[in-house]
DNA sequence: CTACATTGTTAGGTCATTCTAACAATCGAG
DNA sequence: CTCGATTGTTAGAATGACCTAACAATGTAG
């Protein structure tokens, strides 16, 4: 099995390209805070065990091999989210530095476990979609808030990058993952919008607020 | 944080002095199938870092120290069998392989909160002491059946060094923690013994067995 | 008290993972 | 197209954890 350390770069290679789409040696190397010599070398490691293609000065790509092994690993993080908040009582705020241990245990039976007595989830608590066992990712229909216009009544089903500080923010507002939003206005100057909150009171999103809010527009 | 490995070497420091009192090089290498120069040159590391006594030759023991740290990392293990057993639904001879891997994670938020769940428990499903935050072991209070004589009442407390194959023994002989047995006869040529199993049927237990059941004389 | 078995130690090497320093390739602006 | 910034690479070394082979100390049976 891979080791703890070549299951993050496997997560973090399958994150950044879900995100950014061509993966370089720089990217991981900040998205990891290791050297790029590191990177380099655990770049030709993960291509010699069939995880990687990597070809000098190009782009970094997933084989099938390693987009199942991250998914797999991905998995095992987002039923630990799920398990956390909905078994243990933790805040959506709190499970992701957890998770991030918890996920490199072996025994898949905790893991089954987990998902049997969530019941299953098909999403994490921040809204990201939890492989199933084969490794396949569901993927979810929805755009950033940013992206969407004046007028559109649009419902909360994920989050892009939830950080702690994220969450801290859309607790201290009262939002959680499906409520409804109708968009009233959207500044031209700084592209802040202002919506209505669960059709009651009126909140004024920032820029980049809107553009880590993944909606669903049959809200 | 001590690492994952110095963890284990720590664990196995402590179970061994718990069991054999003396533990030489030997013993923990035996112990953590690992070879005996490994272990030589971990007990130096050990000893840098204020965790060991050790002195060329001698037998190994741990500081005030080392004991606490060991302390927790049991204390992680068996919350987690723990959690195991009686929120997650696992046998008990299910939850050591799956403890001995979440026990090193760091977290400590996790495990409060699996004590918590689990109503704060002070022994694990096998009967042993768990150690409370501080690394404190409550000692408890038990010998072994076979240092039991006939016509003594006893009940199952515990097991001393419990294995896959001793709970399944158990397991199919309906023998459980807190069941009481009256020790009807001693066989002299074996030291196998026959007692009463829960005030109904006769049942014959090996020496082997009688040594690792750890009972209470308070019936 | 010697001899052998057990136990512990040293020396030296491997592998995974990381680093820094120095250099090379690539790419975009002008 | 050239220059400089960015990005990637090589070389070389450190660290933690492990190994085997060879040797030294200890302790016990006779």
């Amino acid at each position: 099995m891979a080791s703890h350390t070549v299951e993050n770069y496997l997560k973090a290679l399958f994150a950044l390209a879900n995100e950014a789409g061509e993966v370089g040696i720089s990217d991981l190397s900040d998205h990891l805070t290791v050297s790029k010599p590191s990177v380099n070398s655990m770049a030709k490691a993960l291509q010699q065990d069939g995880f990687l293609k990597y070809e000098k000065y190009k782009p970094l790509k997933l084989t099938a091999k390693g987009k199942k092994a991250a998914a797999l690993v991905v998995r095992k993080h987002r039923l630990t989210e799920m398990f956390l908040v909905e078994q243990m009582g933790f805040g959506w705020d709190e499970v992701h530095d957890i998770a991030e241990q918890v996920e490199h245990v072996k025994a898949s039976a905790f893991f089954d476990r987990m998902d049997e007595l969530v019941g299953f989830p098909t999403v994490d608590p921040h809204g990201s979609p939890i492989p199933d066992a084969q490794g396949n990712v569901l993927e979810i229909d929805c755009v950033k808030l940013s992206e969407c216009v004046v007028g559109e009544k649009v419902s909360l089903v994920g989050l892009s990058q939830s950080s702690k500080s994220l969450l801290a923010f859309l607790d201290s507002h009262g939002i959680a993952l499906g409520h409804k939003f109708d968009i009233r206005a959207v500044e031209p100057f700084d592209g802040s919008m202002t919506v209505v909150h669960e059709g009651a009171k009126d909140q004024s999103f920032s820029l980049k607020v809107c553009e880590r809010l993944l909606v669903n527009k049959e809200a």
